[in-house]
DNA sequence: TCAAAAACAGATTAAATTGTCTGATTAAAA
DNA sequence: TTTTAATCAGACAATTTAATCTGTTTTTGA
């Protein structure tokens, strides 16, 4: 059951928050994430070089490599990186399914599912990875 | 791309949503339903029969039979159709994908989704059928 | 009575999403 | 210099969701 973001987005949030609440510059293989979040390794790899190829994240090979933020946490919003994964289509379509939405012809819900739809945007736009690191340390647990 | 609800769901809340802006009582063959919504008819018959189960819908089998609301629009809210077809976890899921949500341990946005969630099931519980009608005929056309 | 049109049941296929594997490349450390 | 541990690329497998098909039953109306 998906409720907004695809798995591959919803990984890479966590895996984003976890790495904004490391000291900053510090490398994370892909295995350590995978381990602390409960999440598939290869997944979470895979989803780590798509933000690498989308410059919210960096990457250094070999022994001792890994993960890092290709920018200061204080630059990145997590609709960053739900746009650089699923895209922000969702934030333009209709939670009925509707098709070709247009201000003339709303919806049922169209005033409320339009609001809800901002919120949600803004919750994502608002704040920056860094107001998050104690509460994803709170969440996750020691780092 | 799912925005909240799968297909099935969606496709259930527009039939539900057409019937109700028809005469009262009407019966609705799923293939009228299916080219006015423009999805697919088998489907939209499967999704039907499960609402029927569900008690939401009734159906008359046979020539010029159809499907029909089970009760009065003013008795049916669109919530109702989510519980009987995707359920109604999402509103007690995260949307960052994290497992065992509880207040001790609230993730990042906990806050904020948490209100959102509240929202979008007020949204959905707080209004029925009959308050949609005319929305619904603007929306989907003559009827 | 009988042909047509509908729901209904259940199997099957198709497509999308999620997850895994293999091997190549790279770089640090022993 | 060689081993080890990592990203990375791309194919593959499994699962879930979406859609279709096949056939049966039921009912109406010609
Ligand atoms: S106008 Fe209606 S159909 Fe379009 S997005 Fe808003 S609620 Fe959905
Ligand atoms: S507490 Fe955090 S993890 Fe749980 S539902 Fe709320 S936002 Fe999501």
């Amino acid at each position: 059951m998906t409720v907004i973001f695809s798995k591959k987005c919803e990984y890479g949030l966590q895996a984003v928050l976890y790495m904004a609440a490391k000291e900053s510059g510090c490398v994370c293989p892909s295995e350590e994430i995978a381990r602390k979040l409960k999440i598939p390794k290869e997944f979470v790899s895979k989803i780590l070089q798509n933000l690498t190829d989308s410059g919210i994240v960096d990457s250094k090979k070999g022994k001792s490599g890994g993960f890092m933020l290709a920018k200061d946490p204080s630059k990145i919003r997590l609709i960053d990186i739900v746009a650089a994964i699923d895209g922000l289509d969702i934030f333009n379509s209709c939670v009925l399914g509707f098709p070709s939405c247009s201000p003339d012809k709303p919806c049922p819900v169209h005033h409320n599912w339009g609001e809800l739809r901002s919120k949600a945007y803004e919750m994502l736009a608002s704040e920056t990875l860094d107001k998050f690191k104690e509460k994803t340390i709170n969440k996750i647990g020691k780092i």
